[in-house]
RNA sequence: GGCGGUGUGGUGAAAUUGGUAGACACGACGGAUUCAAAAUCCGUUGCCCUUAAAAGCGUGGCGGUUCGAGUCCGCCCACCGCUACCA
């Protein structure tokens, strides 16, 4: 063999071979253990970033070796290819959004074979394809025969002068990013899916599912929001109607001084009807909702409605307000208002001089003012008629109980998850398949018609979506009468929320999966993504992975078993102070950086005129700060292996990466060494058989090492994940196979077993050079089809051990022992040492701890 | 404001169950090789004192539990991420 390594030649021939052999596809095979690893698929941007090979390089290790311990390896990668990006880019380049998609995803996909992951392309699918598209069409109007679906109406952002509904990445300081006109809030009817007829069981089963990150089961918990409270009604004086209010406090509920309502509240729609003054707030507040992002900082602001209402338990009036900090989407839209015992309803009365009554006392008796903050806390009840005494967890009950004889209210469970609208007035996404007959009713598609075919080859004016556009579009029949088609798309997070199980059977005509493919393959064992993705698309994935169920089309009840989250990837920046006070950020790759003797960075110059500039720390590879690194240069220079052996070695998965360009160099350093160790050792002829029995000592310290480190990166790959670690081990077995010179038989046979286990150990890792030094190992069949080493505990057992002596709890000396000394043995080499000794004069021993095998504290005092 | 995460050498990190802090790598320094440089190989590298051995200090800060704490507990600080008035 070639003692140099050229990766170039040796990753096009690994990839031919996989090609030719077809490696990575996969069919259902009976009986035989499943594996199914799926990492999210991209959005076809336009190229990778070093975000995707990141995660993608992580998915493809966790499958190689999965593979190698037997399983049936299911390993697929398809393409999430609708969305705004698109529209964006056909507008900006005039091309249309279909064609820019599809040149993406030729090019990305060349990438992803460059970098070698072992996918099964023949399951690829996109989601913008109507064979993929019809399926999910499908599912809607099924969902929508079972009462899962309504429409309803609902806020967008308006562009009024390009009479156009804008995303809320389009609105740029409250104006059309492309009219520049002030965006307005405008009610249209949209579709909505039942999630939260599911709440409850998608908050109980992230119970089962163990192999999640905790972090993001408990995000989800946060999202989905469950609390248990009171609805109960306050009478409205005026009119006798019942005014419905929901509070997780009804223990302060002889404290509330006034009722407050949203704006958008019926009663204050009603009223506003002859009230200027109200209905000129009402709009208000509409309009501040668009650009605030600090809602919480935000000024809390009301007017009273000039009624009253009747407290249910006192019979007292309250003023009835209106305040917009309350939601209309929360429980009934309406609070009882407790100052004493609620921050925002304190500032509020503070603000408009109401009345802060006090009900709720500290257990503990601690002096309170509640005119100066609210005390918010639980506590023992006081001025609270029959409830005085009680205590908060008591109360809730006594108090529930009493509305819910005199049927003036219940307990209930509430939740923040709302239901998810799925209307988009875009043109690049899957059409709704809904049509709307002339009398106003709305009608599913029927399966027969669909899919509702979204036009691909159209003109982009960036104003309005094509297919809205086209009066011709929507025009259709339904049971002979005329009918309209809906012109909305569906949001993009219904694609992926099902495309897991698609790819079980991706090509499947009869349904939208083959039952028998998904309920081999499903559950997904490893899901590996970001963590931007933990709320809206794994949550989305988990409802819709139970509607599946409920459809009878899949038998789990959770999409993925383990998932894992990765880190961002970083790297430096640099900028300069431009003109108009902004900053112009420059590439690292321009950017020459030198150190002093301690390696701090001392000068950052740009590589083109050679000025400094402003170094300002790692942050994530952006195009705002222009950081980062191209993955196609990197694996031109030194080939995808060595990006691979980077991205896994430089942080442990679920940890932030920091890019570095030397690193980079060194992880290639390491695989032109391990490449030329193979080289000198194939070199002097085929290796003797190993014989354990014939072994010196220095050459079962080498087998022992070999042995130790299967042991270790086993465990690695499996339980921990933690990918850094392993490579760091079979790097520590490349240091001492490289120092061990032996040229005797047995030698020769003991660096040939570390060699083999090197390379398989790295296979997952760095597939295409293990490709090649395996067969130059001598072997016929490719390391594709080899088995993970087992460790052989015979070659691990030591004689003698290190143990370490303290005295009070400081390392004092090293011993070297026999492996199975007692405790009488150790405790007595330890008190004999002489520099242990030199501690123990003019004290006196207190007690000696002896921890086999570990080390020995010798307590004195 | 809420929830979550992180804090260890010059840098990325390791220490898995409370038991040797800094594995592995990058950088830096010294040496070999070379006319020279690159590449490669060998060595040193937490801080402090030191010829050396030995000692002292050291995991964001303060305190606690323990024979023993990077790891457990309490309080505090800094940075990062997500979220946003959910009654």
């Amino acid at each position: 063999m070639d003692e140099n390594y050229n990766p170039k030649t040796v990753e096009e021939e690994a990839r031919s071979f996989w090609d030719q052999h077809q490696s990575f596809k996969v069919t259902e095979v009976p009986g035989k253990e499943k594996y199914y690893c799926l990492s999210m698929f991209p959005y076809p941007s336009g190229k990778l970033h070093m975000g995707h090979v990141r995660n993608y390089s992580i998915g493809d290790v966790v499958s190689r070796y999965q593979r190698m311990l037997g399983k049936n390896v299911l390993q697929p990668m398809g393409w999430d290819a609708f969305g705004l990006p698109a529209e964006n880019a056909a507008i900006k380049n005039s091309v249309a959004p279909a064609k820019w998609t599809y040149e993406n995803i030729e090019y990305m996909k060349n990438q992803l074979k460059q970098l070698g992951f072992g996918y099964d392309w023949s399951r690829e699918l996109a989601t913008c394809r109507p064979e993929y598209y019809k399926w999910e069409q499908w599912f809607f109007t099924q969902l929508y025969a079972k009462g899962l679906v309504y429409k309803k109406n609902s806020t967008v952002n308006w562009d009024p002068v390009d009479q156009t509904v804008l995303a809320n990445e389009q609105v740029v300081d409250g104006r059309g990013w492309r009219s520049g006109a002030l965006v307005e809030q405008k009610e249209i009817p949209q579709w909505f899916i039942k999630i939260t007829a599911y709440a409850e069981e998608l908050l109980n089963d992230l119970d089962q599912l163990e192999d999640w990150p905790e972090q993001v089961k408990t995000m989800q918990r946060n999202w989905i929001g469950r609390s248990e409270g009171v609805e109960l009604n306050f009478r409205v004086t005026s009119t006798g109607e019942d005014l419905a209010v929901y509070t997780t406090r009804p223990d302060t509920l002889m404290g509330v001084t006034y009722v407050a309502v949203a704006a958008q509240h019926p009663l204050t729609l009603s009223l506003a009807q002859d009230n200027p003054e109200l209905a000129a707030f009402i709009e208000a507040c509409k309009n501040t909702k668009v650009a605030e992002a600090d809602m919480a900082t935000m000024e809390k602001r009301g007017m009273p409605l000039g009624i009253n209402a009747v407290h249910p338990v006192s019979g007292e009036e309250v003023p009835v307000w209106t305040a917009n900090f309350v939601l209309m989407g929360y429980g009934s839209g309406a609070v009882m208002s407790v100052p004493a015992h609620d921050e925002r309803d304190h500032e509020f009365a503070l603000k408009y001089g109401l009345p802060i009554k006090q009900v709720i006392s500290p257990k503990d008796d601690a002096d309170i003012d509640v005119q100066e903050q609210a005390y918010t806390a639980k506590g023992i009840l006081v001025s609270s008629g029959e409830f005085t005494g009680l205590t908060s967890e008591e109360a809730f009950d006594a108090i529930a109980s009493k509305l819910e004889n005199e049927g003036k209210g219940s307990k209930r469970v509430n939740y923040r998850l709302r239901d998810w609208g799925v209307s988009r007035q875009r043109y690049w996404g899957a059409p709704i398949p809904m049509m709307t007959l002339e009398d106003g009713s709305e009608v599913p598609v029927p399966l027969d018609q669909l899919p509702v075919t979204l036009p691909e080859d159209v003109a982009m004016d960036g104003v309005r979506s094509p297919i809205k556009a086209d009066p011709q579009w929507a025009k259709t029949t339904c049971k002979g009468q005329p009918a309209w088609r809906e012109t909305d798309t569906f949001d993009t997070f219904m694609e992926s929320s099902w495309y897991y199980a698609r790819y079980c059977s991706p090509q499947y005509q009869e349904g939208m999966v083959d039952s028998q493919a998904a309920n081999y393959w499903l559950p997904v064992d490893q899901y590996i993504g970001g963590i931007e993705h933990a709320i809206l698309h794994l949550l989305y994935a988990r409802f819709f992975h139970k509607l599946l169920r409920d459809a009878g089309l899949v038998q789990s009840d959770e999409p993925f078993k383990r998932l894992l989250c990765q880190g961002m990837v970083l790297a430096e920046t640099f900028y300069r102070d431009d003109a108009n006070g902004g900053k112009q950020w420059f590439s690292p790759t321009d950017v020459v950086v030198e150190r002093d003797e301690k390696g701090q960075l001392k000068t950052c110059v740009l590589s083109t005129d050679n000025q400094p500039v402003t170094h300002a720390g790692m942050s994530k590879m952006s195009k705002s700060k222009n950081n980062g690194i191209d993955p196609q240069t990197i694996i031109d220079r030194y080939g995808a292996d060595t990006v691979r052996l980077f991205i896994m070695f430089a942080a442990p998965p679920e940890q932030s990466l920091e890019w570095s360009d030397s690193a980079v160099e060194g992880a290639h350093r390491f695989l032109k060494r391990l490449w030329k160790t193979v080289a000198n050792h194939v070199a002097l002829g085929k290796a003797p058989v190993l014989e354990p029995a014939l072994l010196t000592p220095a050459q079962k310290d080498l087998r022992r090492k070999t042995h130790e480190t299967i042991s270790k990166v086993s465990d690695d790959f499996q339980r921990r994940l933690t990918f850094n670690t392993a490579i760091a081990a079979v790097m520590e077995l490349m240091n001492q196979a490289s120092k061990f010179s032996d040229e005797t038989d047995q030698g020769r046979a003991v660096l040939h077993e570390a060699l083999e286990a090197a390379v398989l150990l790295l296979s997952p890792i760095t597939p295409h050079i293990a490709h090649a030094l395996w067969a130059a190992l001598g072997h016929q069949e490719p390391v594709i089809h080899a088995t993970w080493p087992v460790a052989d505990p015979d070659a691990m057992v030591r004689t003698t051990i290190e143990v370490v002596v303290q005295v009070n709890g400081k390392v004092r000396a090293r011993l070297e022992v026999a492996a199975d000394a007692d405790k009488a043995t150790l405790e007595k080499l330890a008190l004999d040492d002489i520099n242990v000794q030199r501690f123990l004069e003019g004290v006196s021993i207190r007690k000696v701890i002896v921890v086999p095998g570990k080390l020995i504290n010798i307590v004195v005092s």
